[in-house]
DNA sequence: ACACTGGGGTTGATGCATCAACCGCCCCGT
DNA sequence: ACGGGGCGGTTGATGCATCAACCCCAGTGT
């Protein structure tokens, strides 16, 4: 079609598995971990991270939901779970009447707060501390490369140009 | 506990931010594009390569489970959707009473073969044509080596040492 | 004044992932 | 011959992810 070779070549294919069956594991690991040892999920996580951050543990759910990149159908159904189980609550937001506010429980930020040395200790027992300060830095580069590439071809219309969010060629 | 800080450092921290990012956004992407265009989940992907490459298209879920790394209660269910679809289908085995087989279709050995193509393509151009071949072999190192403790953790009675799962110092 | 549009939020349906328990059968030890 | 144990496979329950549609309100254009 655009003249590429049908399949990856052998140096593009380790690169391809390793990357691939590493990351699987990776997440697979982690998540095990954080929920044996905290009873959160990786959602879980994400979003207590982001109330224990702001001012007063409470934020609009859209706002939760920019610094988590979770839509906001996913995010609402999450939360909606997340106060069953006490770790947040739902609010009515006062100066927004279609607005609700979210809000850090006690027990929310416990276990934010327990999770949270755990978390990054699993990250350097499963990550970092397998790399050396050069690898580091060179999959910091990588991961930024490509997560550039990534949001830049993400968004239509921001630079002015109205590119493709497909591939390039032939979308 | 162990004398670590209970953060990451700002290079540690730095490292793990873009590479968690990049992995969310890369999956996000490359799950789309097969999905769009191909009308296939990661999953099925998987499952569909496993079987194109046994002779006959045809292997028992066990064998399946190996190669993907899907939990066999996962992969039954996996299959039982795919089955619905017409990509595989799911026969008595002949020569073990208690076994089962699954076999390719036609309809799935299409659906692989025109996505093949297809996802080497997105491959290269979210992953791999962002890097230098430097980079490209650094990330394949960085993976091996993360993978290889991974799986070295993960599995306790494998070198004779009853090694524990989780953290090193106290689990 | 009135239709339009867009953003924030909600809902339901569907597909995927994980856990726990279970069934049948084979193999092994005694 | 009999009892366990393990493996291949199955089931149901629950939680998570995604899509499409919808509601309400605010601001805007005309």
């Amino acid at each position: 079609m655009t003249g590429t070779a049908e399949w990856l070549d052998d140096r593009e294919q380790r690169t391809w598995q390793a990357f691939h069956d590493m990351q699987v594991l990776l997440w697979r690991r982690l998540g095990h971990h954080l929920a044996r040892e905290s009873g959160l999920s990786e959602p879980d996580y994400a979003v207590l991270t982001a109330l224990a951050a702001a001012p007063g543990g409470r934020m609009r759910p859209f706002e939760i939901s920019v610094v988590t990149d979770f839509e906001k159908s996913r995010l609402h159904h999450h939360l909606t779970r997340m106060v069953e189980r006490g770790l947040v609550t739902r609010e009515p937001c006062l100066d927004a009447p279609r607005g609700a506010e979210i809000a850090l429980t006690a027990a929310g930020r416990d276990a934010i707060e327990s999770a949270a040395p755990q978390r990054a200790e699993h990250v350097r027992r499963w990550l970092l501390q397998q790399l050396t300060k050069e690898q580091q830095d060179a999959l910091a580069e990588i991961s930024e490369a490509v997560l550039a590439n990534l949001r830049a071809a993400g968004r239509p219309s921001l630079g002015g140009q109205d590119e493709e969010p497909c591939s390039p060629p032939s979308c």
